[in-house]
DNA sequence: TTGAAAGCGATACCAG
DNA sequence: CTGGTATCGCTTTCAA
């Protein structure tokens, strides 16, 4: 077994209390004392367990981050971003993928309340905001990152999603589409929604539908559902002339829809996808997409939750930060005589 | 402040002893007075403390993975397949990346026994074996996946790396491809190293070389050096007219090369990859590349952990899967006149 | 300065 | 069946 603080003390002939004095830098202690009780802690390889600490009250240094699915590399980058950051303060990383699954979510939730961590950040959707409650209530910090829950008193990070979607729409209609179709995700999921109503916003200013029967869902296997509902668009009656996907891995069911049809991108079929994730800068052809500043988010959303550690939360503030549009090779003007 | 045991032991008018046989299932309670202390439970919407019961020696239900970085594809697949696995048994996930630094490495090895995780898996390169000597001694199961630790008593899932790099070989020399190159990782990271000799091997056995000066190794930023020496690569006097590269992300690298220098892919240029992630599916042209069962990997490792974590460990198993080559269109015969 | 002792929340053994 | 109690490893008063 383990040394523990007992073993210290007793080899070095002094009290526990000593020895979590010198463990911790506090109170006071003789240099030669301290010395010495250093001394037996690397001879016993000593390491202060932080299950007892965190009984004593102390924090546990450990976040939870519950996304949809960490193999997404949109959520894997922003994952990245927030254990760097957290590793700088000293804090570790428990992640999660819900599958936006709200009975998976709440286990998540519930098991790392149970586990104590010092906070959580959500990145994950929500269809009940209660479900937040409990942990409010018992003042675990949260911070919620890409995905919003209106009405909720939390602290957030997200881009404008509203204005991304926006972005989208200018771009496809500055070429000249007009019979767009939008391949969404699940409908529980915030972000998603708010794309898409930017997007539909844009085009009904400039006088066109957006029809709901071309707006489809998908499920949890973004790149699978992403091709088969493309496929359907694609082979509908009128099939529109782009696509926009609410993130880059249903845009690339969408590329795989449009090669198995032999429809050729851009030049019959215009796709924008959102994220940016490196996904987006190496397909064929390169997507234009709309960019989150993923580091950043990560990293201010630690920050957030780590400040509200300190201070009662000031103020629940709501950091949006700016979308951009990246153009690459995947949109282009409508062929005039589309094919089918 | 979160109800306690003894909150609800009071509440009941019970001992905690009987609270505790009610939440874990144990002990002999009579119906009615189980029930009486479930209720109580709810009302006071009780949850036991990990942290409390892991320090009475109860296990702490949380496994540890180290990775080189979680942003990249690779690791994202094998960690949602280890939290899956892990999640059906009833523990969590912490995920530490590593960049392949001994440094990181070696703080966060510490730093989750401190935390007393109950195993840890480690799928990052290790200069020394020794770093794991303390995990050993103090008995925190540890399995390997995707990397090796040889001559160490470790419990290991890989694939076959040395028969990839064969695969990859023979593969590119029945193209009639010559003149390679190849894109390594760190110096450090085994399973590279396996895939370079098996590579060589086999170059080797028909006769040729593999200079040294043709195999380049890279950082932490696997596509962005990737680039940089596949660009040099390129420029050289005797430019490859294939480059074996030992990951999905240095392949990026190597196409993104390509096109900047104009050296179309694969008329002018084979390119192999390794890992099979999304990636290679989407880009243009698509990957050939080695494939590995991410999942199948995550899934063992986890199986394997959670049962040393039972019996003491049997035997120190090495589980070998086996790599598939993945034709796609980033391979073709070279070109007899190669331009530059 | 230094140490004895009281928790923190839950488990488990042992009487009753 | 049920409850008292020691214990896990560490933090933190509070005296000495």
């Amino acid at each position: 077994m383990r040394a523990t603080i007992y073993d210290v003390a007793r080899e070095a002939g002094v009290s526990i209390a000593a020895v979590s004095q010198v463990v911790n830098g506090k109170g006071k202690i003789s240099e030669e004392r301290r010395n010495e009780i250093m001394l037996v802690m690397e001879r016993l390889q000593y390491q202060p367990s932080h299950i007892a600490a965190a009984l004593t009250g102390k924090k546990t240094y450990t976040l939870g981050l519950l996304v949809p699915d960490i193999s997404n590399p949109f959520f894997a980058e922003i994952a990245r971003a927030v254990e760097d950051q957290g590793d700088h303060q000293g804090y570790s990383l428990v992640i999660c993928s819900t599958d936006n699954k709200d009975e998976k979510l709440e286990r998540y939730l519930s098991l790392l309340q149970q586990k104590s961590v010092d906070g959580m950040i959500i990145g994950t959707g929500l269809k009940k905001k209660e479900m937040l409650n409990q942990p409010i209530e018992r003042s675990v910090p949260i911070v919620m990152i890409a995905r919003e829950m209106p009405d909720l008193d939390v602290q957030t990070v997200v881009v404008d999603d509203f204005e991304g979607g926006s972005l989208a729409a200018r771009h496809l209609l500055d070429l000249g589409h007009s019979r767009i179709g939008v391949l969404a995700e699940h409908p529980n999921v915030s972000s998603s929604r708010e794309r898409i109503r930017g997007f539909r916003q844009i085009l009904t200013e400039s006088g066109l539908e957006l029809p709901e029967h071309r707006v489809v869902a998908s499920g949890a296997d973004l790149v699978k559902d992403g091709k088969r509902h493309a496929l359907e668009l694609l082979q509908s009656e009128e099939r529109p002339t782009a696509l926009f996907c609410c993130n880059d891995l249903l845009a690339i069911g969408a590329l795989q829809a449009a090669k198995e049809l032999e429809v050729r991108v851009p030049a019959e079929l215009s796709i924008v996808g959102f994220d940016n994730t490196i996904l987006a800068s190496v397909t064929d052809p390169p997507l234009t997409t709309i960019a989150q500043p993923t580091e950043l988010m990560g990293k201010m959303a630690v920050d957030l939750l780590l400040g509200q550690l300190k201070k009662k939360p000031d103020i629940k503030q709501r950091t949006v930060l700016r979308p951009e549009l990246v153009i690459r090779h995947s949109t282009a003007v409508p062929s005039t005589t589309p094919t089918i």
